[in-house]
DNA sequence: AAGTGGTCTAGACCACTCT
DNA sequence: GAGTGGTCTAGACCACTTT
């Protein structure tokens, strides 16, 4: 506490307390006067300085929490958040000239920039497609769907998780269907069953995550994700893809280029 | 309470009893029990059902707020949060063909999805540029910049502020200056001015608003924005414009279009 | 006036981390 | 064991909305 000076509550004022502290605390972190991975006063010393009962410090934290600025530990304190590397996903990702070295764009990307990339729990099975999915792969009534779903990490960090739906009439008894799907991954298969990729298309939106993909990512609090779906488009303008894939909002700064045409 | 069925706490459970009440009710909301714009059973009523403190209930209803599942109107209730209809944005939406109409891209949009468009808070001034404008209009060192602002609203409701970047060198003396860009907006006088614009880079970031992107988008709590950096270059690839735009995630739906190429 | 959520107090016991 | 945050109780008074 000594180390942080923070003002008074300012008793004429409309502000709510726990506000006022939570405005105290942002400052302060604002200002740099706390940096990333900085501790900041325990609930006992803000009870203290602040002269009020617990849960109005904690009310106040909770503030900060859900706004993404302060993560707390069991049994440790509560700390200014820090941020992980961000990875950029530039629009020409998928250009072939990337499929055609072999791996596939998050590996080669991730090792570019330094990172140590991982996939787990890809698990293949074939199912009906969810409605959205169906329409958007313009599917008659009822054809089923080949779903691959797995999760990439950076450093054992999980930031991205992705299940692609492919309709069973093209996928299915093709390595599409193993749980190692090739040089080159899901892409590069299609182009080599006669789909020649034209274009990509992609959604997307952000949001709060769901219960599952807050542990599914390893989500601080207060993070939203990004959700974005992409279909790929065979040259005679069939959707031959559905990928929809969720990623910590925190590790990715998403880039695109459009032409003023 | 009586229309709307919760289960009991399962008293075994290491799961903490806010948790239990939080994953009751919000399943009942994702298996359509509940819809969009009901009331909640009030405080007092699950207190009665569960026979808990008020503050383990008023816990549970924060877990829920935060994730963006339910809005707390003073005096009247916990409701369901409705969503606004969505904009989506497409790729597209910058090409000449739009802007030669004469009318800028947002008003046309809005308009033929049946929405009232507006804009207010125009401001325009001359400044300093921050540096990561600066590094995105390649300036030499100091050159001053004219900064646009605006916030653009639906129906009344707010759902984007932006703000413009022009070097002073381009748009000094233009009308650019002028809170009135007139027909076709900033990138029609830009092409006037001779810079035929070639292309568009957008960078867009995901992440809780700040206190005044809360207040001047009238957000929702537990609603994420979109920050999304465009810059605009001319055909000899000079970087003309950057603009930073803060949008409501419950308001827009981004879509690109990337060839494969 | 009755019902609702917003804020706050003053305790209690527990689980986790550090030394 | 001391210090930390996590959960929970049982009250209080206030401000806002509806009847």
């Amino acid at each position: 506490m000594a180390e942080l000076p923070l003002p008074e509550l300012d008793p004429l004022s409309d502000r709510a307390v726990f506000r006022q502290i939570a405005d105290h605390v942002r400052e302060a972190i604002e200002r740099g006067a706390l940096h990333e991975g900085d501790k900041i006063p325990s609930e006992a010393q803000l009870m203290q300085h602040y002269g009020v009962a617990r849960m109005t410090i904690r009310n106040a934290l909770q503030v900060l929490q859900s706004e993404g600025l302060t993560v707390a530990e069991h049994g440790r304190g509560v700390f200014v958040r820090s941020r992980p590397p961000v990875r950029r996903l530039a629009s020409d990702r998928f250009a072939r000239r990337h499929r055609e070295r072999g791996k596939a764009a998050f590996i080669v990307e991730t090792e570019e920039a330094g990172g140590k990339p991982s996939v787990d729990s890809i698990k293949v099975s074939e199912a009906a497609a969810p409605s959205d999915v169906a329409e958007r792969l313009e599917l008659a009534g009822g054809e089923h769907v080949i779903v691959r779903s797995r999760r990439y990490l950076i450093n054992g960090q999980p930031v991205e998780t992705a299940v692609s739906y492919l309709p069973s009439s093209i996928a299915q008894g093709t390595q599409i269907e193993q749980p190692d799907s090739g040089p080159g991954g899901i892409y590069a298969r299609l182009e080599e069953l006669g789909f020649r990729l034209d274009r990509f298309v992609e959604e997307i939106r952000s949001r709060m995550p769901f219960r599952e993909e807050v542990r599914a990512l390893k989500l601080a609090p207060g993070v939203p994700v990004f959700h974005l779906i992409r279909t790929a488009y065979a040259a005679d303008g069939r959707p031959v893809e559905v990928c929809d894939t969720v990623m910590s909002s925190d590790a990715y700064v998403l880039s695109y280029e459009l032409p003023a045409r």
